[in-house]
DNA sequence: GAATTATTTTAATCTAGATTAAAATTTTTG
DNA sequence: CAAAAATTTTAATCTAGATTAAAATAATTC
């Protein structure tokens, strides 16, 4: 038995069908994605996914949660490591690309929120309202440091969350086209952020 | 009859049919919504519109085509108006913005264009695609002008546009909230394009 | 290597919701 | 107003795909 229970065989199985459907939901949407779908990708039947979600709903679910811990973690990480509120919200920026077109990926984008049962509904939208909070933390931060010239918080977040979250839409797994996003994406961002000197 | 047949009874009534399902898309999901809860806002049974379109995938289609008319119009406009790139880059955002949050809304997110059929599919891409070339072609021009400072236009663009994209996936009608989004975000999305003098 | 546990399969349901058919109603027209 | 056209309804199918049950296989343990 592996210590950490996150390495045992069924993690790292779910963590894989996870990513098989948040591929196939990229992809071919969402209607357009069966379990059969799913299975198949991992050389599986439809039915052996049961054995690792409860069903259909759970398994969107679960790709949601996973998407808001990478953004966590991104987040996380980037305000540890300290600097100015602007020098974290870049370095947040590139941690979470980085995972997203990196070996995290594919991440779901969380368009089905809505069909989610009512407390996987609200736990995901307390996941992604968190986020939003925590960056518009590192905003204020930067306002108050000086590095982020006044703006308004809210409205400035929700445009650049909006691009993050946007790219698993147009992004498909091309290894160039990782490297553009990476190398441009932060910087684009937060051009518009600096407090002129 | 109506001489402009856009005004046709027939052609005012589809326009309903298509606001209505954009709404129940975005806020129930797209498999959340059945053509029952289209209908039954527009106080109409389910086969009723069948009258309107050839079956659900054509409603999706169609709203994504009126999805991208809205951007179009609005890009056509404000290059119209001529002016700097960055003029014009303002101007957009300003008219889009203001269509998908104002009477024209609510805008469908294009997260179900892969369950298209083939035709409706690549039709919406490429609509989609030549949005995407001609915000680029108004960031070239800023940047030809000295209006935009250099730049990747392709991920500029991608960003910017995934930022708009975005809106209708937390902006849900309220007054307010429309009022804010139209005042800040042609300002914030375009603050760091601007070539500093 | 026998017993136990974990994983996957085949085969069988079951159902929501899309779609169709035919009839009823409403609107328009001459 | 009567006929024709337009719009909507009720009632009836029809099906893909989710789910369940039971059995089969593979891996582990002692």
């Amino acid at each position: 038995m592996a210590r950490n229970p996150d390495e045992s065989r069924f993690n790292q199985q779910r963590e894989r069908v996870l990513q098989a459907a948040a591929h196939c939901f990229n992809h071919k949407g969402y209607s357009g994605t069966s379990l059969k779908d799913v299975a198949n990708m991992l050389g599986l039947t439809d039915p052996a996914l049961y054995y690792y979600v409860r069903n259909k709903e759970e398994l969107v679910y679960l790709c949601y949660v996973r998407a808001a811990d990478v953004g966590r973690e991104a987040m996380e990480q980037a305000v540890a490591e300290g600097g100015t509120g602007l020098e974290q919200a870049r370095r947040y920026l590139r941690y979470h690309i980085e995972s997203m077109v990196g070996d995290r990926g594919p991440i779901a984008i969380m368009s089905e929120i809505p069909s989610l049962t009512a407390e996987h509904r609200d736990e995901v939208l307390e996941l992604s309202r968190r986020h939003s909070k925590a960056f518009e933390a590192i905003l204020e931060r930067g306002i108050a440091d000086g590095s982020i010239a006044d703006c308004d918080v809210r409205m400035t977040g929700n445009a650049i969350m909006g691009s993050i979250n946007w790219i698993p839409k147009w992004f498909h797994g091309d290894k160039a086209m990782a490297g553009s996003i990476v190398a441009e994406f932060p910087a684009v961002l937060t051009r518009g952020l600096a407090q002129a000197t």
